[in-house]
Parts: C-alpha cells; structure tokens; sequence
DNA sequence: AACACGTGGTG
DNA sequence: TCACCAAGTGT
C-alpha cells in the first residue's frame, strides 16, 4: 500500500531519528528559514560530518540574513574555506545580500527557486522545511530509495519524480524529505543496503530482486588527468605574499599563493620547497612550491604566524604546511 | 546535455 | 593506494 509507505517511513524516522544534529526533532515548529537555507547549501555534496562545525560557526559569527549581507566577501569567503565548491560561497553572499534587500526568504519554491545558488533541490526542502510547503524534495538519497522501491536499474528523471511525488504527502512533508534523506544515508546506503533494518522493504522492488544494490545502477566514471602548478614562495619578514584568485573557476575568489596558471606538461624539475598532490573533482593537480622574489603584484603580506587566518582553501593549505614542515630555514 | 566545480571519509 | 561518493548548481 502506496499510502501507507509515508506513514510508516515517518513513524521509522520519529523512532530512530538521526536528524541533522542541528535541526530539531521531527513534529517541532518549522525551524528559521535562514538556518535552513544556510545549512542545505552548505550541504550540498557535502557530508554532515563535515558540515555540522562549520555551521555552526557561521551561525555564530552571523546569526542572521541581515549579519551575512553585511559582511564583506573575504570573511564570508575565508569563513568558507576548505569547505569545497567556492561558488556556493559566492551564492551564498549574492542570495544573502538580495533575502536582506527583500527583507526575507520567499516563501515559496517557485520564489526560492530564483535565489543564486538555490535550485531543485534546495528551493524544495526550504518550502518543505522552513514553510511547511508541500514540495517534492529530490536528492541523490531520494533518487536511490525510490529507484530500489520501483526496481529502476535506469531511471529518468521524470520516472523518479513520479514515484517521490506519488509518495510524498500533503502534510510535513519536510519531515518526510528528511527521513527519506536519512533512510538513504543509513539503511538505503549505494553499497551493502542494510535491507534487515528498512520499514519499507515489503514495498521494494530491489529488495524482493535479491541484489537491492544493482538499483539504481552506478554510473560509469572517467580518468582524472594530471596537471602541474607552480606556486610561489615569496617572503619577507616573517610575512608571505598571497593573491586572491579571480572570481570565476576554480577556487573563485580564494586566497591563494601566487602562481602561474597550472598547465597538462610536466614542468622541468627545479629547486623546490615541498611539492604537493591533490585531487579535485575532474583532475589531479601536483604543485611544486619554489622560493622567489618576484616584484608582487596585487596581494598582501601575510604573517606566517597567522596564516591559519588567511582563509586559504585546503590545497593552498597543504602547501603551506609541507613547506613549513619541510624543514627548510623560514624565517618566522 | 555534459561538464566544471573541492574535500574528506570509507572500504 | 584508490575508487567511490556526499541533503547539487550553474553554464
């Protein structure tokens, strides 16, 4: 019974409930939309682990809409740091900035949809959860739990759409998008699905197949290239020269050691400081950190001290810290 | 419709 | 070591 699959999900959710750590229990009021809205987009190709600290330091440093827009972009850039996927935090301040200009969030997905950095996903469990809207929240977990429930080896987005909207009910269905969302983190995992302990498994299609973890069928991945960076290592005084990246691309906006643009040949190895290797989403990058003098351009001297404080995003950081365990003499 | 876009945890 | 993958969005 179709019906009774919401229901049953809800009652399995209440009971085991495994919520974000800082969202209050299913049934409560509807939480602060800006707390909502700030923690789905940190969420985003996020996990909670990773998130749940840094939320709640931005809460702590802006605790509301109106605190975010007022604050300049390298704070909330730097506050962002190692967080990954930068344009959320370029969003993150343009939607700030346009919610305290309108005076608040829309409230509803339509309205929300329009917002820099919100989209399907997003506008859906904001209507849902900050405004008790009805919406069909849509994430990987969602797509995975309805894909085993029909038995879709190769579903299409219309077909997955369908069967969430078909069960998704007209009341909290906020509650219902996170305990769909946690039943995909916990039992409906991509590999060895927990299928033992699932309130919905007498509905599964996957499940009766004998090999729920076919559905839905992983996609094909591609070869990450190598690529090669050179950053420089340009002191004085205690202080290093760093640059902000241009405000498109990759690390858009970010702190940064400065450098020439990364390139797909080897260079030809020279005196190196520390070399790093780190892996982003399409490609590998090695960056070979050298000692120079060069005449700085834009940027600023920052204390090697307090380089912890410069906001630099993780592979910038990794940098920093093998040339400063490398042993070699820095003058700090 | 693909592809760009980060990082850390996990097996 | 390494592949996989996470409460996706923008172009």
């Amino acid at each position: 019974m179709r019906a009774n699959v919401a229901g049953r999900l809800l009652q399995h959710y209440v009971d085991k409930s495994r919520s974000l750590p800082w969202r209050s229990p299913p049934g409560s009021p509807a939480p602060d939309p800006y707390r909502v809205w700030l923690s789905e987009v940190m969420l985003q190709q996020t996990t909670v682990a990773a998130v749940a600290p840094r939320f709640e330091r931005f809460i702590a440093r802006w605790p509301t809409v109106q605190a975010l827009a007022a604050a300049p972009d390298e704070d909330v850039l730097g506050e962002w740091a190692g967080l990954g996927y930068y344009a959320r935090a370029r969003n993150l301040i343009a939607c700030g900035r346009e919610v305290a200009e309108r005076g608040g969030f829309p409230d509803t997905e339509a309205e929300l949809r329009k917002l820099p950095g919100v989209g399907d996903y997003t506008a859906a469990a904001i209507a849902a959860i900050a405004f008790g809207r009805r919406a069909v929240v849509i994430d990987s977990n969602v797509e995975r739990v309805a894909a085993r429930l029909q038995g879709l080896a190769n579903p299409t987005k219309s077909q997955l759409r369908e069967a969430v909207e078909a069960i998704t009910p007209d009341e909290r269905s906020g509650d219902f998008a996170q305990a769909m969302m946690d039943l995909g983190a916990t039992i409906c995992r991509p590999r060895s699905p927990l299928c033992a302990d699932c309130p919905l498994r007498s509905d599964c299609a996957a499940f009766a197949s004998g090999s729920p973890e076919l559905f839905p069928k992983p996609k094909a991945k591609r070869r990450k290239p190598v690529r090669y960076g050179i950053a420089r290592w340009i002191e004085r005084d205690g202080t290093i020269w760093l640059v902000r990246r241009p405000s498109r691309g990759l690390l858009g906006g970010m702190a940064a050691l400065p450098g020439p643009d990364w390139t797909d040949e080897k260079p030809e190895p020279r005196e190196v400081l520390a070399q790093v290797r780190h892996v982003f989403t399409h490609f590998a990058l090695e960056l070979s950190i050298v000692r120079s003098d060069e005449a700085p351009g834009d940027g600023w001297w920052q204390p090697i001290r307090s380089l912890d404080q410069a906001g630099l995003p993780t592979l910038y950081r990794r940098a920093v810290d093998a040339v400063l365990s490398s042993g070699v003499k820095i003058a700090a």
